[in-house]
DNA sequence: AACCCGGGGAT
DNA sequence: ATCCCAGGGTT
């Protein structure tokens, strides 16, 4: 099936132009000082999904933080969390501890240079997989991310969904194929490289692009076409009242989240579900749910928040308690200045604003 | 295969 | 507003 998208692909050619482009170009970023498995590790974790831009300050603390995988085996789940706090997708985070946990138990806090043991590792997947084989160990493995896909549907012109599930192992195989046996590295590192500043998903620069003389989409015109991607559909409104409750003492109620589902084991003010139960029943509700009689008090203002597939739209109201302590379990009074101390999802950030 | 899981920046 | 990002886990 590759031999198909393969035939008359000058592989060496393609190789030699986009490692030499590669090796010119490379930005000098953080986890490219060397190869340290457990570097190339946490960097590919927290790109996933992210900005390198975005990445690179979370990177510097973490690595400072958390230098080898002792100490962050080692490390209390809520410190990883705040450290990870406004980085999102915080499960990563979770998976990358319980994965190091994990290295350091079965194999001396090494990190495996197999795919067996690697890729058994939560929170390692195809993707992480390959990278770290790749970009760590100088194995030919594919590490096929949005940007690989990209390039190499314009390159190889290859017009199947890249939104979907099965389109990647597709492309697991033409990397197969393609790959440097001399420099894994260098290759699976060019092609990504290339995507992120010249095969851009928008305007790519084509005049600058170094393998201009296999790029089969733009020799036949339909560059602009390429990728082919479905929309996904758009996310779902849920709107709640969000309390910011007080005591005598001046102390807020926080609330620990669910150890599963949604910013899990992140910290929030308590949430209360309008649209289940209606305004009007709010501090019953919070009685009901929380076993706490508090009274509600004066709108501050709303808070929106926009998921990757839902959107919170948080009505915020001041609300006082003749409480300083409860037997649920979620629940913590805490001062002004420990607020800090928690990790909160972004828009409980927000909310913050209206503290007084 | 489809859905769940954050947040930010570019256009 | 829409899209995208060095994806993985769960169902």
């Amino acid at each position: 099936m590759t031999d198909k998208a393969l035939q008359n692909f000058n592989i060496s050619s393609f190789q030699k132009a986009l490692m030499e482009w590669y090796r010119a170009n490379k930005r000098d970023l953080p986890w490219r000082a060397n190869q340290d498995p457990y570097k190339v590790w946490v960097s590919e974790i927290m790109l996933q999904q992210t900005k390198v831009d975005t990445v690179i300050p979370y990177f510097q603390h973490f690595m400072s933080k958390y230098p080898t995988p002792h100490d962050l085996a080692y490390a209390d789940e809520q410190d990883v969390l705040k450290t990870w706090e406004g980085l999102g997708y915080y499960s990563r985070a979770r998976n990358l501890q319980n994965a190091v946990r994990e290295i350091v138990s079965s194999y001396g806090g090494k990190v495996p240079d197999n795919p067996k043991e690697l890729g058994s590792l939560k929170g390692v997947g195809p993707y992480t997989k390959g990278a770290i084989l790749s970009i760590a160990f100088n194995q030919p493995h594919p590490a096929v991310d949005g940007n690989v896909m990209r390039v190499l549907a314009r390159v190889l012109k290859i017009n199947d969904d890249i939104a979907k599930a099965g389109t990647k192992k597709k492309f697991e195989q033409y990397v197969q194929a393609i790959i440097s046996h001399d420099d894994p590295s260098t290759f699976n590192q060019g092609i990504m490289e290339l995507g992120a500043l010249v095969c851009t998903p928008k305007e790519p620069m084509c005049m600058f692009c170094p393998v201009q003389d296999y790029y089969r989409a733009y020799q036949t015109g339909v560059e602009k076409e390429l990728p082919v991607k479905s929309k996904k559909k758009k996310q779902k409104k849920v709107h709640y009242a969000a309390l910011l409750i007080q005591n005598r003492n001046g102390e807020y109620v926080i609330e620990k989240r669910p150890e599963n589902g949604l910013l899990a084991n992140m910290w929030q003010f308590p949430m209360v579900p309008v649209d289940e139960i209606g305004n009007a029943h709010i501090e019953q509700w919070f009685r009901m749910e929380y076993g706490m009689d508090i009274t509600l008090q004066a709108k501050k203002g709303n808070v929106s928040h926009v998921f990757s597939h839902l959107i919170w739209q948080l009505e915020v109201y001041d609300a006082a308690t003749a409480c300083f302590e409860t037997a649920d379990e979620r629940i913590r009074f805490v001062g002004h200045e420990e607020l800090d101390d928690y990790p909160f999802p972004v828009p409980h950030q927000k909310m913050m604003n209206y503290l007084t």
